[in-house]
DNA sequence: GAGCACTGC
């Protein structure tokens, strides 16, 4: 039995409230109206309803009248009217508005029903799929419309909107996407960008996307266009000085009292301390209250699952049982519903899980986070053009973020395993994505908006200089780029590599697959490494998978071996039971297919002449060398491989088909730190390919390794 | 020699 951890008596926080008062009092010498300060209240709001099947249509009246008075019970309808008349007049607002205040299903509709944005469309961004659609469900629900007549959603795959819709839901990379062949974005009379606070890469570059267009609308005397900023968080300043300091508009939420506990000591063990606080928890709190415990990815999660259920085992009697379910977002989806069921009578339901649950997963029932403060996160290199995926510390708004999963539905309670003074260090934010990530897709798409210098482009959180350089290096290297009278341009093959939804240079092979006659096969080559793996690896049953794949393991690499799974499971017309005989996850294959389908229709619209090489995998690989030439590397004399650029040390994942081979030359999709540097999706080339593809490059960069 | 947080077009 695990020992005390030692909390010492808890605070009484608000999460909402606790960072939120603190700007209610300190204005920060801008504008802030106070539109609502009375919260609680009855019934689940719209925002926080994501993970909620889509609502039926509604078709008696008593619904009707409930859902009517539903919306009247937000808190946010008695401020209605002062909103309205303040987004009236204004271009751009900020809206900061807690869990539950209903924001984002409401504004759109007071806008609307106020006849504020008629004239055209008024989208609304969402980072995530799920959220644009079942946002747009309820609402069409609350309007007592068709889904996709007044009001629809569009996401990749799935457009649900017609002549007639007025409130359009959609991804912030939609948008995005749709700014490319319309960067003043003419349909819209109005953007709310909602869940400002996340930070995503898309939102970020459409800060500048709508900035730009809000300003060239103006100049042009065009239908104004207004932007409505939407954030959880209370780091609205940046927003409002981003936006000409345009008013922050506030609104209480609906979040319940929670109470905070840190840690007397900090915690050198952080997964030791979470088993204890669980088990502390279990054996003081009625069995009805469910705990969330955040850890830091699939291992940890597994391990400490396999422990709690373990230790669960041997509780002496009286003690409620435990359920103890693991959540990632890798695992099997008909798994990851299981957190939604109710667990038994007298049983308490444990979640260990990832910052999925921060976000993306609402779980209701919970009475307890457990937070680490750990979590497993990108950060992005530009000189040595490195991912390292490793284990940090949270920010403090990641902290209230999980804190907050603790009172949705009642009054909580959250132990943090760290000190208060520890928490007291944490990085304000979470460095925004934009700031993280390989930056060459975003500068493809700004250049294909025609945005006059890429290099000066208006961000909110600018990248660093050699970032940017970085990706306009990449660019280069790929064909995409020209300079014309100083300024940089696309050239044709990067224009058609920013009509693909994929990176610029997965994009640039199937642009080059016609001159190798394999355009059949990159396609489905491209499409399965832009999902998310199609293996299925169960750790317990090592030996059964491997026996099975077997058949077909390609010694020219994965990139092969994976066309070999698609053949094998197109020939077997796609079912699902193939699919799990062969451990290929069935849902993610699907996608492939709709991946493939359009990416082909993108090339077919090129008018590419779509060619199968029939068997003849040395072209497909030319291929692959011609367009991934910048990533290869090289068998060292000592049995170690270098990438050929920069001479870095790389290992081969042991996830390659290639991991027990030593290749002599390789070219690899992606590089990734963990704790080594590893090449993921690996092919094998010849070194005269790659001479062929690039000299220039070569040149330079082979000497110094033959040497 | 041995492993992958989360989204999205």
């Amino acid at each position: 039995m695990p020992e005390e951890a030692g909390f010492p008596p808890g605070k009484r926080f608000r999460p909402g409230a606790g960072p939120l008062r603190r700007a209610g009092s300190c204005p920060h010498g801008r504008r802030m109206v106070m539109l609502l300060t009375a919260g609680g209240g009855g019934g689940g709001g719209g925002g926080g309803r994501r993970q909620q099947p889509p609502l039926a249509q509604p078709s008696v009246s008593p619904y009707r009248e409930a859902v009517e008075l539903q919306r009247r019970s937000l808190p946010i309808f008695q401020a209605r009217g002062q909103l309205l008349a303040q987004l009236r007049n204004l271009d751009s607002a900020v809206l900061l508005g807690e869990t539950g205040s209903g924001k984002t299903t409401q504004i759109p509709q007071y806008l609307y029903e106020g006849g504020i944005g008629r004239q055209a469309i008024i989208a609304v961004t969402q980072p995530r799929r799920v959220a644009a659609i079942s946002l747009a469900t309820r609402v069409s629900d609350e309007k007592r419309t068709e889904l996709g007549k007044l009001v629809g959603y569009t996401v990749r795959f799935d457009d649900v909107t017609s002549e007639d819709t007025k409130i359009k839901f959609l991804t912030d990379g939609m948008l995005l996407r749709e700014a490319i062949s319309d960067s003043l974005l003419r349909k819209y009379s109005c953007v709310i960008l909602d869940e400002a606070h996340e930070r995503t890469i898309h939102t970020d570059v459409l800060f500048g996307v709508v900035k730009a267009a809000q300003k060239r609308r103006k100049e042009l005397g065009k239908l104004p266009l207004k932007v409505i900023v939407m954030s959880a968080t209370m780091d609205v300043d940046l927003f409002s000085q981003y936006f000409s300091g345009a008013p922050v508009l506030y609104l209480e939420g609906r979040q319940h009292p929670i109470q905070i506990f840190y840690t007397k000591q900090p915690q050198h063990d952080y997964l030791h301390a979470a088993l204890v606080s669980v088990f502390q928890i279990h054996q003081e709190a009625p069995s009805s209250q469910d705990i969330l415990v955040f850890l830091t990815g699939q291992e940890e999660i597994e391990a400490m699952s396999k422990t709690c259920r373990d230790i669960a085992k041997h509780l002496p009697d009286g003690c409620p049982s435990m359920l103890v379910l693991p959540l990632y977002a890798s695992l099997p989806y008909a798994q990851q519903l299981r957190v939604f069921q109710g667990a038994p009578k007298g049983c308490r339901k444990v979640i260990i899980s990832t910052n999925i649950a921060e976000t993306s997963i609402t779980i209701t029932g919970i009475k307890y986070v457990v937070d680490t403060g750990m979590v497993k996160a990108k950060k992005y290199n530009p000189d040595s053009g490195l991912e390292v995926l490793a284990v940090q510390r949270v920010s403090k708004t990641q902290a209230w973020q999980r804190t907050g999963r603790a009172g949705r539905e009642d009054s909580g309670i959250c132990y943090r395993l760290y000190t208060e003074d520890e928490f007291e260090k944490f990085e304000k934010m979470t460095v925004p994505e934009i700031q993280r990530c390989n930056l060459a897709s975003v500068m493809l798409q700004l250049l294909a908006m025609k945005v006059p210098n890429v290099l000066t482009f208006d961000f909110m959180s600018k990248p660093s200089p050699d970032h940017v350089q970085a990706a306009i290096a990449q660019l280069e290297l790929l064909g995409a780029l020209e300079n014309k009278d100083g300024q940089l341009t696309l050239t044709p093959i990067g224009r058609k590599m920013a009509a693909f939804p994929l990176e610029p240079k997965f994009a640039k092979t199937i642009l080059l697959s016609p001159k190798f006659h394999c355009t059949e096969e990159v396609l489905t080559i491209i499409s399965l490494l832009s999902v998310d793996s199609v293996l299925y690896n169960p750790p317990s049953r090592r030996d059964e998978v491997q026996a099975v794949r077997k058949k077909f393991i390609s010694s020219e690499g994965d990139h092969i071996t994976l066309l070999n799974i698609y053949r094998a499971f197109k020939n077997t017309g796609g079912n699902k039971d193939w699919c799990k005989e062969n451990f290929v996850h069935s849902k993610n294959m699907m996608l492939v297919a709709e991946v493939r389908s359009q990416l082909r229709d993108i090339c077919l619209k090129m008018s590419m002449p779509i060619l199968s090489s029939r068997g003849d995998t040395e072209s497909v690989r030319r291929c692959l060398a011609h367009s991934l030439f910048m990533s290869t590397a090289e068998l060292q004399p000592d049995g170690s491989y270098a990438t050929t650029d920069t001479h870095q040390p790389v290992a081969i994942h042991p996830s390659s088909v290639l991991f027990h081979c030593k290749p002599a030359c390789v070219v690899y999709t992606e590089l990734l730190f963990t704790n080594k540097c590893y090449m993921r999706d690996l092919c094998v080339v010849d070194a005269e390919w790659l001479y062929e593809a690039a000299p220039d490059f070569f040149r330079r960069k082979l000497r110094a390794s033959r040497n």
